[in-house]
Formats: C-alpha cells, structure tokens, sequence
DNA sequence: ATTACTGCAAAATATTTGCACGTTG
DNA sequence: CAACGTGCAAATATTTTGCAGTAAT
C-alpha cells in the first residue's frame, strides 16, 4: 500500500514536472498553454512503450479525459519533440511512425533487434559512462536513455529456415 | 585514377555480395529471383544516407535502371529489412520512413542530434569494443554500425530563444 | 504447368491543412 | 481585442491490396 501510495505520488510528479517544461517553453515561444494540449502531453507521457498518434487519440476519446481530436494531436506531436518530452523511435513496421517517452526517462539501456522488435534490456555502467563522455566532448546532451543497440538477437540472427516444401 | 578505378572495383564486388546474399535468401524461401526485385537492392544500397521509399521509386524510374512501379517497391521493402540489406531509421520528420544501408555497412559511429538531425561522426575503438562484447553476451549479432547515439547537439540543446516579439 | 511477381489502379491509412469558431493572454 | 488553438472536414501523402497478365522455376 504504502509502495502504491508513493508510485502514485511519483508519477503525479513527474507528469507535473514534464508540464511545467512544456509551458514553459510554450511560454518562451509566445505559444498558449491549453487543456487539450495537455491532455495530451499527460497521455503521451503514460505510454509504457512505443505508440502512434492512433493509440493517442484512441484513449483521449474513450476515457474520460479531455477529448482532443486527431489533427489536434498531430499538431501537438512537434511540439512534444520539441520540448524533449517524446522522440521518434526507430519503428520495426513501416506503416506508421512509432514515438517513445522521453522526458527524464532513465530507463533500462536495452538491445532491440531490428527484425522482430524484441528488446533485452542489459546494465552496464561502463558503457553508460564511456558514452557520457564520447558525446560531451562533442558538445551533445545525450539522452538520459540513448543507450539502444541495435541487431539480430538470437532467434532472427539464426539461418534461414525453409518456407514451402511440406 | 588508380584509385576511382579500384572504388569502382569495391563497389561492384558489394553490390555482387548483397545480391548474392538476397539471392540465397530467396532461393531459402521458395520465393523467386527477379530482375526488378535486384534493381530495387542495387538502388537501394547506392543510396548515401538515408532514404524513403520515393526516393527509390523516382530514381528508379528516372534512371535507365530497369523500371519499377512504387507498389512493387513497397512490396520488396520488407524482404530486404529481412535479408538485412537495409533497415528502417529514427526518423526526425513524421511523414515517411526513412531506411538506411545497413548490408555490411562499417560506417562512421556517429551521434544524431533528435531535434534537428545533424549528425557527428566520431570514433572510439573503446566503446566498439565494450557494445560488441555487452551485445554478444547477451545472444545479440550487433549491425555493424549500430554505434549511434542520439542527444541534443549543442545549438538544439541551448535554451529556447524567444519566437514572436519584434 | 505451377506459383510467384509485376504493373496498375483502387482502397485503406496516415498526415497535413484551410476555415470558422472558441480560448487564451 | 488580437492572436493562437481546436474541431471538423477536405486534401494530401503514404502504404497496402486485388486482379489480370508476365515471368521464373
């Protein structure tokens, strides 16, 4: 109970601290804070994985959070970037763009294998480090959780297996 | 001279490789080798950086590379994320995806800003060293230039300037 | 021969945009 | 009130599919 009670407390800070970035910069670009936009930043920021603008405009119409249409939201997406709340991920289907959280987002490095998607998430301090430095000397912010390799795990790495031929 | 011709040389002996690679894949499934299907590779893996379907699509169809019609293209993407010729990117706009080269490709680690996408390359024996054995452990057959990180570069990363207000 | 591939066009999706009206500063 | 945001629908752009004819095994 006590560990829900705080998880809870948590994220309700962390969804207030992700929207205070965000008016702030609405604010520094002479932009207007909305409800609707923020309704729309609170769903992102619940995402547990990737998602499509779709999966955003599916839950802000069916719950009953401020409604937000679809052009709406594909509006709103830039300025999410924009702000470093969400980014573009690499997407495993080519149909539509898939997005990730981004804001203070610390976690777990993991490895996610281009054909089938499947991501393992592994601990390495070293490498976090030797990375922190890599890009700092050359003048970038990483972010938090840019530690993402990318290839053929186990399964699809293995040789091709026949197809037709019963 | 010497050199154009043996850059010349290098970059047919890829192209034979990928397509004997793609070959091999397509004899393995019971699927079939075609003149159009091999166009769509040769192009794609001319491509320098990344690239959509309509770039392939246009060049095609411009060059007196045997045609193909954005439908078969569309349809020969898939087979070669499969084959591993190529792979869907971190796209930085939300229109279209983007691919890359991936066949053999030993380019450059590098960051990518994930505001504006510039890219800065960079080496570090060291950290190629440390990803492959953290990959390795873990059952993964990393892509060899999957050394990407992804951050803010330094313009990107400064505090917003002010938009409106003359 | 059999079965896959291709061009084409239509369909299904995804994304952008114009406009009239509602809200924010 | 002036400028920006939103809903809505229409316009685009992207990606997928069905079909009939062509080509590969």
């Amino acid at each position: 109970m006590r560990q829900a009670l705080k998880t809870q407390r948590n994220n309700a800070d962390y969804l207030e601290r992700a929207l205070e970035t965000f008016h702030e910069y609405l604010h520094a670009h002479g932009l207007r804070v909305s409800e609707v936009r923020d309704s729309v930043v609170r769903c992102a920021l619940q995402q547990p994985g990737s998602f499509r603008v779709e999966d955003l405009v599916r839950e802000l119409q069916g719950a009953g959070l401020q409604d937000a249409h679809k052009g709406t939201v594909y509006r709103a997406m830039p300025l999410l970037v924009e702000v470093g709340l969400v980014r573009l991920k690499r997407a495993v289907r080519a149909d539509a763009q898939e997005y990730e959280v981004a804001f203070e987002r610390k976690q777990q490095p993991h490895l996610q294998c281009t054909k089938c998607g499947r991501i393992t998430p592994f601990q390495s301090r070293e490498l976090e480090t030797l990375q922190l430095n890599v890009a700092r000397r050359l003048g970038f912010e990483p972010d938090l959780d840019s530690i993402q390799l990318h290839g053929r795990c186990r399964a699809c790495a293995a040789p091709a297996k026949r197809k037709s031929r019963a």
